[in-house]
Order: structure tokens, then sequence, then C-alpha cells
RNA sequence: GGGCCCAUAGCGCAGUUGGGAGCGCGUCUCAAUGGCAUUGAGAAGGUCGUGGGUUCGAAUCCCACUGGGUCCA
């Protein structure tokens, strides 16, 4: 394939780029695609993702002109199965999104010419095969954009009858039911006559219709308008443009490649996923379907992987995991049948390396996790490939043809195994898999599974209240419009005066002695629950602070215990607590006191948490990122990435890296910075977590290195350098969930308790085997060996002696009806010695013998019944004997018909029990 | 977040009205062959994931927890 350098898909993106800057645009990088502090949303599925808060009003960026290129996964979405990716030439779940953007800066008129140009100056378009669609309201209520219309038509070369009107469904833009919206314009392209896919004589080809000779490609939007209502639209005092360019399809066009599958962004996928077949180059036109399906499948995964996304079991790593098994099961088709999807995805990261430079960055850990992911597959695959394989064999055992829908579906949902791989597999064996009944059976699990709705008590009914409060008192002055200062990080204590307190969801002028109060200062010193690290607790005192009296109380002052911080609105934060003693006023004076101890507990565990996250990095790998952290006094607790159980050696090395970074003291270094700078300087930023434009920077650097090791946003406190954590033992690890390990930890106060309390308990166990510490290992090994050696010993012993006992009492059999039964009492021998003797009894006596043997154990009875095979059939039953003999003895049992056990509570009932069998042999033979 | 499945020897697994904890591979010992591959005989190895409950008796039934798998949102 010779492309000219020019027209490369990486050429083409970086024109577009460039084509912008020279217009004065910032090129702003692709954000993630996990979307960073927006829960509704599973990817970043458009360009307009990251710049979302600008156009609310809530957001502001140095510039008012960008440029990007955005990645953007569609997979979730109503109308697009994942199932149908793949199927055709223009359809993907990754791709990019050109893009230009003006927050309040140009508008129709340049992006307008500036499209026109681009399109045809630059890339070369033919003019007259471009349509430029308008916004005209089939409805009436809004006015049409003739502005846009004029303006391209006075664009050089259109023709003016291209410029077409449209209505709201493909013309008007709107976020959602509320807020910005706005008219929008496409370019589209006429590809020729020779693209129409409707052979229909009738059919007329269009813009916006139903074949595919006309392709939209540009969709610029004017936001103009802000939503009130479904007919109340208000014009918005600054107006933006928010553009749109598939990457994927402007480059399919300017290549002229009739799929985007054809173009050098996806074809060298499509070759190396042909080198691992070996397929003949007809032969990949023949299954063109699973190469395009791989194709995308793995781009989409590398991107994934790359921004730190793994297959799970939930949400965008569920989508991960399943564009990954998808991508395996359609290799399955061209014959690969073990992992291969990360060779495809490292051509990926070979194409889009240098664009998106998280891939290269993580290139180790996209192939690892693919694969992983791939083999995992198989594994599942397999083990739900044996259970499928004996309902098959029940199946034609019973000589029914096909599988039940309901059968099929619990595969699926049990065992992971997809519809189409059973229904390949029963095909093979001639039977038939039933379509409906696995409808049905999935949607009832759609069903069951919804039910289960996530709890979502976001709290908000008191907001009310609150804001009142606010309201009242930025009016009266007493509160400036920046609302409670917050400043954690200097000292704390504090002197102020009581604004408000509030006692039962109601604002009160005092609080008496024993009320749940929260209080409202103009400033608080107090940390407020935040990247896992728990609020600050204290007291409010009235000052002057007395010496404590005894009791507890201050003469004429009040004080409040704080347990807890809330921001109950915006710019308002409470301090939530409980008044200990006398009745604090609003308008008081008041000192503030956080528990100096508690915080000193909590910012040594906090740092020690930094040290963590460097020390799984470095033994572990750059995979293991933060996924959850709660910071504690008593304990910290720090769940990562990682796929599997640590072992004992690396949780070692893992504590030993933090002690160390701790008895080497460094200092930490507190910054704050721009996000750009912070990145750019290397810190770690945690995904779906959203950042404001300054940051706080916190870094780690030794002295005989060049650069921290450790680096980190973070909004937390912290120790001022790493030798105040004293001692770092982790207490446990687990899992947290699919793919996501928990460590939990401890550092100086509760180090110090754990190091006594294992130390306490290892001395007394030493003293209780008269040894030392040092050697208790070897000898508790010693006593263990002796321990099980002298109950073997002892157990032989029994077993010797019941067997000389049992010689002797073989022969003291009665003799009813021809029949020798034996009774014996052997106090001490287990159930497993009296089966024993069972045995023995019947080579001694292979024909009419019925043995009941009986012992006491623990202080309970034990009875074995053995009948012999032939007696089975006159009616004496070796079940029915046990327990009419255990009956007495407050027991039951049961077992074989030859061979049978009961047990029962009371042993002084032994001798009588064993006396009635003769006469129950007697009255039960045939 | 919810549904379903699984956890038994180092590994892979069987264990069906609740009553002798087993199979294959691996490990060790002995024997056969000149040596190896191999074959035969024998042995060691298990708190039946953890904790409760029901029962005379639980790997087996019930509950909770832990870990793993899987599907749905």
């Amino acid at each position: 394939m010779s492309i000219p350098n020019n027209l490369t898909g990486n050429a083409i993106r970086k024109t577009f780029i460039d084509f912008f800057k020279e217009k004065g645009h910032t090129f702003v990088p692709s954000s993630s695609l996990v979307p960073g502090g927006d829960a509704t949303l599973l990817f970043t599925n458009a360009g307009m993702v990251q710049f979302k808060d600008i156009f609310l009003g809530t957001d502001k960026r140095a510039y008012t002109r960008a440029a990007n290129s955005q990645k953007c996964m569609r997979v979730a979405g109503k109308h697009n199965d994942l199932d149908d990716v793949g199927r055709d030439g223009t359809h993907h779940t990754f791709f990019e999104m050109l893009g230009n953007w003006s927050f309040g800066d140009y508008y129709k008129k340049e992006a307008i010419e500036w499209a026109w140009e681009l399109f045809t100056e630059v890339w070369g378009l033919p003019k007259e095969d471009l349509y430029a669609t308008v916004f005209e309201d089939e409805k009436g209520e809004v006015p049409s954009d003739e502005e846009a219309a004029d303006y391209w038509r006075e664009q050089p070369g259109i023709n003016p009858d291209h410029v077409l009107y449209f209505g709201r469904a493909d013309n008007f833009w709107e976020m959602a039911d509320t807020g910005p919206c706005g008219p929008c314009s496409e370019i589209h392209l006429d590809q020729g006559a020779e693209y129409c896919n409707m052979g229909d004589q009738d059919h007329v080809c269009e813009v916006n219709g139903k074949c595919t000779r006309y392709l939209e490609l540009w969709n610029l939007v004017f936001i103009q308008y802000n939503r009130l209502g479904p007919s109340h639209l208000e014009p918005l005092p600054a107006t933006h443009v928010d553009t749109g360019l598939g990457l994927d399809r402007i480059v399919a066009v300017l290549q002229k490649k009739d799929s985007n599958y054809r173009t050098d962004l996806l074809w060298p996928l499509i070759k190396t996923t042909q080198k691992l077949s070996g397929h003949t180059n007809e032969q990949v036109e023949k299954e063109f379907t699973p190469y395009r399906v791989i194709a995308d499948h793995a781009r989409a995964a590398a991107f994934l992987v790359g921004d730190g996304v793994i297959p799970g079991n939930m949400g965008r790593n569920y989508i991960t995991r399943m564009i990954i098994r998808r991508g395996y099961r359609f290799g399955g088709m061209l014959g690969l049948n073990e992992p291969f999807l990360a060779k495809v995805a490292e051509t990926v990261i070979d194409n889009y390396g240098e664009a998106f430079t998280e891939l290269e960055r993580n290139r180790k850990t996209i192939i690892d996790t693919i694969t992983r992911e791939e083999q995992q597959f198989q594994r599942t695959l397999d083990r739900a490939t044996d259970q499928l394989s004996s309902l098959l064999d029940d199946l034609e055992s019973s000589g029914e043809k096909s599988l039940s829908g309901e059968q099929a579906a619990d595969l699926y949902t049990t065992f992971g195994m997809p519809l189409e791989i059973t229904r390949d597999i029963a095909r093979e064996r001639d039977l038939e898999v039933e379509q409906s009944g696995f409808n049905q059976a999935m949607e009832a699990h759609r069903l069951a599974s919804g039910a289960g709705k996530a709890m979502g008590a976001l709290g908000g009914e008191d907001v009310e209240i609150y804001r009142a409060i606010r309201a009242d008192l930025q009016e009266k002055g007493i509160l400036d419009s920046n609302g409670v200062t917050h400043d954690p990080y200097g000292s704390l204590e504090f002197e102020g005066k009581i604004l408000a307190l509030i006692v039962d969801g109601q604002s009160k002028s005092e609080a008496a002695s024993g009320d749940l109060v929260e209080v409202l200062l103009p400033e608080t010193h107090f940390y407020i629950e935040a990247g896992g690290q728990v609020s600050d607790t204290g007291v409010i005192i009235s000052p002057p602070p007395s010496p404590p009296r005894e009791g507890g109380g201050i003469r004429g002052g009040w004080e409040i215990r704080i347990t807890d911080l809330r921001k109950p609105a915006a710019g308002l934060i409470t301090h939530v607590g409980e008044v200990v003693s006398g009745t604090p006023k609003v308008g008081d004076a008041a000192t503030t006191r956080i528990d100096a101890m508690r915080r000193k507990d909590i910012i040594r565990n906090h740092t020690a948490t930094h040290l963590l996250h460097y020390a799984l990095d470095k033994v572990l790998g750059s995979h293991a990122r933060q996924a959850g952290s709660l910071v504690a006094p008593d304990r910290l607790r720090f769940d990562f990435t990682h796929p599997e159980a640590l072992t004992p050696d690396e949780l070692e090395q893992i504590e030993a890296e933090v002690n160390k970074r701790v008895l080497e003291d460094h200092k930490l270094n507190i910054q704050f910075k721009s996000l750009d700078q912070a990145i750019e300087d290397g810190a770690r930023a945690l995904f779906g977590e959203k950042y404001e434009e300054t940051v706080r920077n916190i870094t780690i650097t030794s002295d005989y290195e060049d650069h921290a090791f450790s680096n980190e946003l973070c909004g937390g406190t912290h120790c001022q350098s790493t030798g105040e954590i004293g001692s770092f033992i982790i207490t446990s690890e687990g899992s947290a969930a699919a793919g996501i390990r928990r460590i939990e930890a401890v550092t100086g106060r509760e180090a110090y308790k754990l190091i006594q309390r294992r130390f306490g308990v290892l001395n007394r166990a030493a003293a209780m085997l008269s040894t030392t510490p040092d050697q208790l290992l070897e000898r508790a090994e010693a006593t263990i060996a002796d321990l099980s050696g002298a109950r073997k010993k002892i157990r032989d012993l029994r077993q010797r002696l019941a067997s000389a006992d049992f010689t002797r009492v073989l022969d003291e059999t009665s003799i009813v009806n021809s029949v020798d039964v034996l009774t014996a009492i052997f106090k001490e021998a287990d159930a497993d010695t009296l089966r024993q003797m069972a045995d023995r009894f019947r080579q001694r006596y292979p024909e009419n013998g019925v043995a009941v043997l009986a012992s006491v154990l623990d202080e309970r009875p034990v009875v074995i019944a053995a009948v012999t095979e032939n007696l089975v059939k006159r009616g004496i039953k070796a079940g029915d004997l046990v327990k009419f003999v255990a009956a007495p003895l407050g027991g039951g049992g049961g077992g074989r018909p030859t061979l049978a056990q009961a047990g029962g509570k009371d042993p002084s009932k032994i001798e009588e029990a064993l006396a009635s069998v003769v006469g129950w042999v007697e009255e039960n033979i045939e």
C-alpha cells in the first residue's frame, strides 16, 4: 500500500491540528477514555466531553480557541450493540474525533470558512462534490440558520444549490433536555453513484438519505441557546463552536478507500493478523468480517488498557473484557486458537504510539493484560466445554435433538460460554440449540439482575436550609462570597465567632448540653474527608481556655465535641458534634482544637500510603495503580490494579522498600502548580478523578537520585519527612474486586502496638514449649511431629488390642435359625476399627452372619451392624437393625443394607441394647 | 449494584436419599533391563476454603463470611 507522505493517517491528524494552530488555536491533548469526574458516562464518547463544563459555565480555561483529536469509545449506547461492530466498513468501538473549538471567541463565519479552506485547499476535496446542510425548524419555533447558509454560499467554488436545509433530527444539537444547545451544519461528500447500496430503481440518492452514496464528514455545532424547557430557548451571552470530524472516515476519503479498514490506520492490523493466520490475500477478502472485528477490537483494547482500564466484571472493565474476548473468538474463526490479540495490539502501539504516548509508555502492560485475558477466556471456555459435553451426552442418551435454551443461557451466564460456541459444538454432534428459550432466559436474567439497583442516597434533601443560611449570612456581610475559608494545612488551632448553629436541621440561636449540633464558623482548619483521608475530630470551646476542672466542665463556658465535618451546600462547611457542656450561642467567641495525636496518626498513614504506592510500582510494575484508598488514624487501606494475589516474597519486598524509605528520612516537597505542569513533571493522576486547574503536588526525592521517586497529586495532610512514619507493617493482603488487590497496613503507634502484641504471643508460646523465641519454630515442628507419631501409635495399638479382643469373641456367636449372631462391646475403639472388625466377621462367616459391634468414644455410644449378603434377601437389613439398636441409646442411624452405623447419647444402655439383637433377628427373619 | 456457579492430596478432578475420602498426573522407596525411556509392586501426602447451625452422625443439608469464575445493568 503506497500512500503519499502527506496523506498518511498520522499526517492527516497532524495537518488538522497544525491548520488550526495557525488559526490561533491551542492544541489540547486528548483526555482519557475514562471521563474524569463524570460517573454518568461509561466512556468518553465525543470530543466535547472534556470541554462540557466550559459550555455549562462552571469551568474556565486559559484559551478560547482549541483543537484536538479525542479518543472516543462507543459501545454501550442504546442503538449500538457491540455485536454489530465490525460487520461493515464504517463502524468502530474506538475512534478518534478531530475537533476545533471556540469558547465565546469566533463563530459561524470563521468556522465555516476554515472548514471549507481545510477541505478544499489543504486536502483538495472536489468542491463540486461537497454539500452543506443547515438548520431549518420543521415546527417553526426556532429561527432558521440563514446566517450559516449565507456564509456557506459565500465560500469560493461552492455550488449554492448544494446548501440544503434539514430539521431538528439532523441539524439541531442538544447536550441534554436542558442546557446549552444550538443549530449545526454538516458537510457531506457525494462519493458518486457507484457508492449507492440500494439497487432499487425507485430509489433516489440524497443527502441524509437512505443509501451510502452521500457521506457525512464534519459536523459544526453552533451553541447559541440555553434551553430552559421543552419550548423555551434563551440566547446565550457568549456563543461557542464545537466541531467533530471522524478521523477514520476522513482518512478513508482522502486515501480513496471504500472501507475505513483499508486505510493505513487499520490495514496494518489486518496484515499482522494475516501473518498470524497464514491466510492468502484471497482468504482475507473472503473472511473480511473477522479481520475487521479483530482490527477494531485490538485497537480498542490497546487504548483502553493504555488508559488504565483492565478487564473485569463491572462497568467499563466489563466492556474491556468483552472486547478482548470477542476479538479472541473471531480469531478462532481464522484458526487462531491461542492468544494472539496482543501481537495485533503491538501493531496498534507502533502505529499510534507517537500521537498517543500513553500507548508506548504502557506497552508491556497492554500486551500482558490482553494476553492474560485471552488465556483466562480459554480456561473458561475449556471448563464450560466439559460442562456442555456432559449435557450433550445426557441429551443423546435420552434421544432428544435439541439443547434447551434455558440450559444454553445457564451455560452462558454461569460459565461464560457464548451461544455461538455452544451452537457450534452442538452441531458437531448433530444437535440444535433452542433459540427462543435462550432469549427468554436471558431476558429473565436481565430482569433479575436489574432489580437490585444501586442505592444512591445522595442526601441533599436538606440543602435548602443550608442555602438559606448561606444567603442570609452573605446578605448581612458576615460571610463573604467565597463562603467558609478552608485551610487544613496550617495551625491546629483557630479562634473565631460562631456564625450559626444547626440543631435538628434548623438554625438555632443557641444549643443545649447534649444536643447534636452543627457549628458554622467563618474558617476551619479541620480536614474534611477527601481522597480517602478521613475527617479530623476535635473540640470547639469557649475561650478563654481555662484549665479543665474535675468533672470536665468549664465554669461559664461550653464545649462541643466534634466528630465529623460536612459540606452541606456550596461554600458551607459545618462541624458536626455534640455539646458536652454549657450553652453555646451564635455570636460566641470560639476556639477550635483539632485532636493533635489523631491527626499525627493520620498524616503518618497518608505519607505511608504514598510510599506504598511507590513501592508497588517498583516491586510489581507500573500497572499497579491506585484504585481506592482509606487513610484513617488506626490503619491505611490501599486498593490497586494487579491481576493476581501477591506472593509472600512480594509482600516482604514491598514492606521492606517502604521501611527503607522511612528510615532514609526524606523531606516531602509540597507545591501548588498547574495540572499540566504537574503531569509534565511526572505526577500520577488518578483515573476517574477530576482535578482543578491548579493542583497540589507532593513529591519525595532522595538525596542520591535526581528525580522524585514519589510524585502525586494530593490534597491530603502529610508528614514533613518520611522518618515520622516510624515503621510500616502490612497486616493483610486480599482482593477487593476482580483485578484489584487490597493491602492494609499500620504505621507509627499502631505498628508499635502490633509489634508488642506479636512479641507477647511469641514469648508466651516459646515459654509454653520451654524454648526461646528464636528456636520456637524448630521446637514447634518437632512437637507436631512427635504428636502425630504418637497419635498414629495409639491408633495402631488400639486396633491391635481390639483385634486381639475380637479374635477371642469371634466364635462366641448365638445361633438363631442357623444364623450366627455376634454382639460385642469394645471400649475406646473408633468407628473405623469397628468397621474393620465387621469385615473380619464377614470373612469368618461369609453367609448367615449378623454382627452388632459397639463402642464408647468420648462418652458417646457408637454402633456398627454388619449383615451378610444372603441375609439381606431374607429381610435382615443392617440399616433397620442399627436403627433398632440405637433407639434406646437416644440416637438413630443408617447406612447400606450390609453395613450400617449409628450413634447415640446414652452409653449406659449399650448392654441392654445389644441383648435385644437376637430377638430382633428371630422376629424379622423370613 | 444484582443473579448464577465453584472451593476435596503439589496439580487436574470424582464423590446422588447424610453413614468406609477416592481417581489420574506428580513425589518417594523397592524390583525388572547394561543404561535410559519404560513396566511392575509399595509408600508418603488431606483442619474436604473459614465460622456457625441442623443431626446420633456433615465433604454432602441450611446460614454467614472469604476467595475464584461468569452474566446482566
